[in-house]
DNA sequence: CTGAAAGCGCTTACAG
DNA sequence: CTGAAAGCGCTTACAG
């Protein structure tokens, strides 16, 4: 392997100090005149120099690292990450590294084990600046709270701007276009399938939003059970059963996660039923597989590539001196596919 | 915030040198009396102390940090990132980010967009390994040939061990199986639905296994079809176009990725055929989507995450030392769900 | 067993 | 406009 070649290298061969090569190739002002400076771009140049950053990061105390935090959760017998399994986290991830490396940052991605892990990440890397994606406990939080560095949430609503930066949807508009359009489709007992309001307060602004449409239009709230389930496939063929079973009155459904809504479908499937004819259904996200499926799911596009793009953003404005936080909320929209069928007078 | 601690100020307070304090923190054989030992670790306990790793990196030359490197793609309108749209990217990074983690690397995750970007990147972070996914041009592997650190590749077959570790899978038993299991199940008109071989050599594997299935039971290759397309949903829509019109012979196909099947699937469904009552239909890969779809699809499983797994553990022994590349082929099997049907005699 | 000193490759006041 | 020098926070022969 060649001698790396450092400064000094370029330094010596362009007849110029160390701290002049710094100067211009890092164009600080137009500290050098002209001729140096194309003394010294020639020299790195000819020598093929490639600054190494550990030594600016030491000398500057910035990194130029981003870091991507994930919880780690469990499945039977291999210790997994919801990156694996959720196409959610993976699209945020894309959008982020796209605009961190169009701004000369890397990212580091890393699920969260325990308590101290990300404190210690922080200072071990010297991070400049961090994306959290997922649910925690408040230990968490309060961990997260104590470090100084600019950090972004998404889709949180636990904590007002003076503390975290948030990117994050309409979530009540959201399930209001959806369960609107039920109605709109003449719906007039519909289930909320939902997860427990308590472990993500992204449901409860869902819930909210089903709510203002069933009383807009004046439809018994009675009639309009709340599933609660695991917002996963399993839940939602959990939900289809107790849909089925305990709330058959119900002719349509809006899910909150698409993911859910699949798992009702495979259900209605298996069991010789079929969506939309038995029942109406609506998602939320659209995930690609969304069009995958036959029917395509009806649902809430929102755009998660973007959401990542934004989170980028806000860390990279924060980083450099923003010193405010900011909360954006990305629009929504409704996507018609085949799970929604206009429902006939009796 | 407080002041930053460092060594020195651990060694003020354990009423030592610098130089032992970072011994005794890094374990250095017995070289400090367990007093000492005592006294520092105390000292860095009360004091918090946290390694400033930036500066260790630049005086040991590593970076505990592993690149992944993906290709960018592009999409309509907006860059994209393999990343973002296929869930088996996802899951090996899942599997890398684990073992990596555990052994005190950390993971730094960018797509390439232009040639000299790797190399940039190595160089800047001074990655200690890099773990190279997706096909790329041979202009990159020049490129990246150069570079002098630990290099894994994942389900790469052009190169030798020689130049590159690779972790791969038995695409040549996997197509097998499918096959054999298709005629096993009296179909004696079968189409491979493949990308083309020249954009990747697994493909050309996957061909090599259908074919051996179909000339060890005596079928005709004339009247097995190979059906060429993109790797993608959209592909997998237009081979189902052309078994129906093209080939409409077959009653059987094997698609050699999940996604491909999905595609024919829908087709299918959308003209009102049905799988498998029209077309027996086998995938490959076993994305988890390939439960939640109604039929569930039969498939060759791969074990995704375990892969990822190995791939970090090949590459932290070579850092370590390790000098041999090593080139491991992860098992297959089929895995039956819904969309294969014995063919009745006619 | 322990410490003084040089070194990793940059940056940044500061002096000229 | 340019350079000498100190500093970022570690590690590592080497001497004792």
């Amino acid at each position: 392997m060649n001698e790396k070649v450092t400064m000094k290298d370029v330094a010596r061969r362009a007849g110029v100090s160390a701290a002049t090569v710094s100067n211009v190739l890092n164009n600080v002002g137009n500290r050098a005149n002209e001729l140096t400076q194309r003394k010294v771009l020639k020299a790195a140049k000819e020598l093929n120099y490639q600054m190494d950053m550990t030594a600016r990061f030491l000398s500057t105390g910035k990194s130029n690292l981003i870091g991507i935090f994930l919880p780690e959760v469990y499945e039977i017998g291999q210790p997994s990450s919801v990156l694996k399994d959720n196409p959610f986290f993976s699209e945020i991830i894309s959008g982020i590294e796209y605009v961190a490396r169009m701004n000369g940052y890397d990212i580091v991605v890393s699920c969260i084990k325990e308590s101290g892990h990300v404190k210690e990440l922080v200072s071990k890397r010297t991070l400049d600046g961090i994306a959290v994606l997922g649910n925690f406990k408040a230990e968490f939080w309060e961990e997260l709270r104590a470090l100084e560095i600019p950090k972004v949430l998404i889709d949180s609503y636990q904590f007002d701007e003076q503390e975290y930066s948030n990117v994050g949807i309409d979530d009540e508009q959201g399930a209001y276009l959806a369960t609107k359009h039920l109605i709109t489709m003449n719906h007039k007992e519909i289930a909320l399938v939902t997860g427990k309001i308590e472990e993500s307060e992204v449901n409860y602004y869902r819930y909210l939003g089903f709510q203002r449409a069933i009383v807009e239009e004046n439809l018994s709230l009675e009639k309009c059970p709340v599933v609660y389930t695991d917002v996963n496939f399993k839940g939602g063929v959990a939900a289809a059963h107790s849909i089925l079973y305990s709330h058959s009155n119900v002719t349509a459904a809006f899910a909150v996660a698409d993911i859910l809504a699949l798992g009702i479908i495979k259900l209605y499937n298996q069991i010789g039923k079929a969506i939309p004819k038995d029942l109406s259904l609506i998602g939320f996200d659209d995930l690609s597989i969304c069009q995958y499926t036959f029917p395509g799911l009806t649902t809430i596009r929102q755009d998660i590539n973007k959401k990542g793009m934004e989170v980028a953003n806000i860390l990279i404005h924060r980083i450099n001196g923003d010193t405010d936080n900011c909360n954006i909320q990305l629009p929504v929209e409704l996507v018609l596919r085949q799970t929604v069928l206009l429902k006939q007078e009796e």
